[in-house]
DNA sequence: AGCCTTTGACCAGCG
DNA sequence: TCGCTGGTCAAAGGC
């Protein structure tokens, strides 16, 4: 079984599915925000034998709090030892949608 | 008692 | 119309 290691980006998310996608043979996880009417959500994507692969992290919606919670202030651009884990592997909105 | 995470099944879109 | 794939909910266990 695959560890929880998600990489924290300063907000809440709950997990709430796991799948295995064979396009690009990695397992994909869906995470929503744990706010309130908040239609944020975000996808892990990591390969399940390959730890060396780079993480993959792609965030869909906007949050509605516009603001993350003050138990994990986002630093304010960068420099923020949070999600220092692979930067260039986020993606938000829609996402690569053609260049990757 | 509540929160969270893990897993199986259902539904929807395309060919 | 069926099958494949991707996205989401629902039930249970530990602290």
């Amino acid at each position: 079984s695959q560890l929880m290691v998600v990489p924290e980006d300063g907000y809440e998310w709950k997990k709430y599915g796991q799948k295995f996608i064979k396009n690009i043979q990695k397992i994909r996880s869906y995470f929503r925000c744990r706010h309130r009417l908040c239609g944020a959500k975000k996808k892990v994507e990591w390969h399940p034998r390959d730890p060396s692969a780079a993480l993959r992290v792609v965030y869909d919606g906007a949050h509605q709090h516009g603001a993350a919670p003050p138990a994990a202030p986002e630093q304010g651009g960068g420099g923020g030892a949070s999600n220092r884990y692979e930067l260039g592997a986020q993606y938000f909105g829609a996402g690569p949608a053609g260049s990757g």
